[in-house]
RNA sequence: GCGCCCGUAGCUCAGUCGGAUAGAGCAUCAGAUUCCUAAUCUGGGGGCCACAGGUUCGAUUCCUGUCGGGCGCACCA
């Protein structure tokens, strides 16, 4: 890639100054980077590296970047070298690298882009692990199409990716799905049951489940105590939610590999497991909380419970593992949970809504006290999502059973157009969902913009096919200055998948795809008023194929960034 | 009261482990349509990067404090 080449050169010619005396062989050169300059006036590339060097080599940095650039200037790749500013060193890319650059996304196609720079890495991404108490709706989708992307993300430059759904099968919720199952169940055997009683879940999307029980069971629990039914509705209840929730899932394109039950794992015994660890370092002991300073709470009393010393780790109080019954708490279980994770990864990575963030740093000291700070452990925050209709904010309550749902968003407005709707902010800022604007077909509206440029690629391919002319890199030095800016776009790509996979930030590629169509449609536009600048001209045979050897990549690359998005390109609108 | 996230153009937001004159879209104003998809494009105006200190050759970026907004604060997940 062409941005490796340079890397590779700015190398060399630091080197040579080593070979020259000028600075000494140990110098730290973590800190030279190579990027492109904000205002491109100033070249295709720059480099810090005489300012960050400088010291080191005690010289001014300008006097070092002259030494740096009489190294650079040497090279072919190198178009040119100048020293600009405080001492950056700004870059011109030789036209013959970028043509060997298009010749090299031609030849990679649909892997333009991919790295192994996380080969021998293993990720857990844990995403959406939905409470299993009904179908996902709006304040899932969020969370589920960036941890997806992410995931996605994190393969392309290399990593082994485990997508993991956290099924949270063992608390309270699910006696109250059982119980409201139940209810649905006696429906099914034709009780009349009224008005669904405050406390259970009153959604229809438990007939099917009361019916099937009604089928299964016949009238065995009807009358009976609820002890003798609720594990057996629990189950059935839990297990028809799981499949509700993956066929809502796989609406948006998204395929968890592995499921992990919390009620197993506290069968297997994980959290005992994780709990003698603990104790045997000391890090979990049995005292008594304080009740929490500048909030009232009115039956509170003190309690022994086995704590663990998330305080050690800079949480503001140390948390409880069990509850005063003796069972685990969520962070008791959640501990263990990570703990296995932990066991089959070398990073973690969980997406959680921000209504969580209050939990992030007694997890985050958990996985470091269970790993003993061996695995890498990131919390990525998920801000919430306004959902809007003509302007107006459309109100949801799980409570009323009312509320928006996944099914219901993509069948409105399509797989693609929410995915990439919900990749055009940084996931912790939050942000509106329009559901007029993200079907609408205009300049402000990059799902749309982005699949514009796409198609008018290729209904320019089509197009030139007709007049029987076909991309090709026979004569690529018939591009011209314009065009091999656009090469240098499409040069950014792999820099762009690897920076958002390693800052773990997928909507960097949404914005990349925006800046690469706005690009595009620009070019296109120069044709309106000088045909000479059309990409297909008839009469032009030989620039024309490379024209289009040019555009038809640009759609690659278009196309090889939706695909990180789990978007798929259309060829005509 | 405490913790986490956020504060960038009128609006919605980008801004790369600290870099050059802080960017884009919308809105607004002025233009392009006998032309490969004008569903698009070109240009103008618009900024105390919330505020005050600190670190640095250099701060929108890092640190501290203040103000403003969101979320969360016993055995609920």
């Amino acid at each position: 890639m062409l941005f490796h080449i340079f890397q590779k050169h700015i190398d060399k010619a630091l080197d040579a100054l080593v070979t020259a005396g000028d600075i000494s062989a140990d110098t730290d050169r973590s800190n030279v980077t190579l990027e492109p300059p904000r205002d491109p006036a100033h070249g295709d590339l720059s480099t810090n590296a005489a300012m960050v060097l400088c010291k080191a080599a005690g010289m001014k940095p300008r006097n070092l970047a002259a030494k740096i650039v009489d190294q650079l200037t040497q090279i072919d790749d190198v178009a040119s070298a100048e020293i600009a500013g405080p001492g950056f060193i700004n870059l011109r890319v030789s036209e013959t690298v970028l043509a060997s650059e298009l010749l090299e996304i031609d030849r990679l196609g649909p892997e333009y882009g991919r790295s192994d720079k996380g080969k021998g890495v293993t990720v857990n991404v844990e995403y959406v692990s939905a409470n299993p108490t009904g179908p996902m709706h709006m304040g899932h989708c969020r969370g589920a199409v960036v941890g997806d992307a992410l995931a996605d993300l994190l393969e392309a430059i290399g990593h082994e990716v485990i997508r993991e759904y956290y099924v949270n099968d063992a608390g309270s919720q699910v006696d109250t799905l059982a119980r409201s199952a139940h209810l649905r169940y006696l429906e099914a055997l034709g009780e009349d049951i009224g008005e669904i009683p405050e406390g259970l879940y009153p959604g229809d999307y438990l007939k099917p489940v009361g019916a099937a029980l009604a089928s299964e069971f016949g009238e065995d629990y009807r009358d009976g105590p609820e002890s003798a039914w609720l594990l057996t509705f629990r189950k059935a209840a839990v297990a028809g939610m799981m499949d509700m929730i993956r066929s809502d899932l796989a609406l948006l394109g998204i395929e968890h590999d592995v499921f992990s039950s919390e009620a197993e794992l506290q069968a297997a015994g994980k959290p005992e497991a994780a709990e003698a660890i603990l104790r045997s370092r000391d890090l979990v002991y049995d005292g008594v909380l304080e009740q929490p300073k500048g909030k009232v709470i009115e039956d509170w009393e003190p309690v022994k419970l086995p704590l663990f010393r998330s305080t050690q780790f800079g949480d503001d109080q140390d948390r409880p593992i069990k509850k005063s019954d003796g069972s685990w708490t969520y962070f008791g279980g959640d501990l263990a949970y990570h703990f296995q994770k932990a066991s089959a990864a070398d990073e973690l990575i969980d997406i959680w809504g921000a209504d969580h963030s209050g939990t992030v740093k007694r997890i985050k000291a958990a996985v470091a006290a269970l790993t003993e700070g061996k695995t890498k452990f990131d919390v990525k925050l998920v801000q919430m999502v306004r959902l809007l209709r003509n302007g107006e904010p459309e109100k949801m309550s799980k409570r009323s059973g009312n509320f928006v749902t996944i099914a219901d968003m993509v069948e409105e407005v399509g797989k693609d157009a929410v995915r990439f709707t919900m990749l055009t902010r940084k996931a912790d800022a939050q942000m509106d969902f329009d559901f007029a604007k993200v079907t609408e077909a205009s300049r402000d509206n990059p799902v749309f913009y982005v699949q514009y440029a796409h198609a008018r690629i290729q209904s320019t391919l089509r197009k030139a096919a007709d007049e029987g002319i076909l991309p090709s890199d026979t004569h690529l030095d018939r591009l011209e200055t314009e065009e091999f800016d656009l090469v240098k776009m499409m040069a950014q790509f792999p820099r762009i998948v690897e920076s958002a996979a390693a800052a773990r930030e997928p909507h960097r590629v949404a914005f990349y795809l925006n800046d690469l169509a706005a690009a595009f449609h620009g070019h296109y536009n120069l044709g309106n008023d000088r045909p000479d600048k059309r990409i297909l001209m008839v009469n032009e045979v030989e620039t024309t194929s490379a024209r289009l050897f040019l555009v038809k990549n640009l759609g690659q690359t278009i196309r090889n960034g939706l695909a990180l998005m789990g978007v798929e390109a259309v060829d005509s609108m």
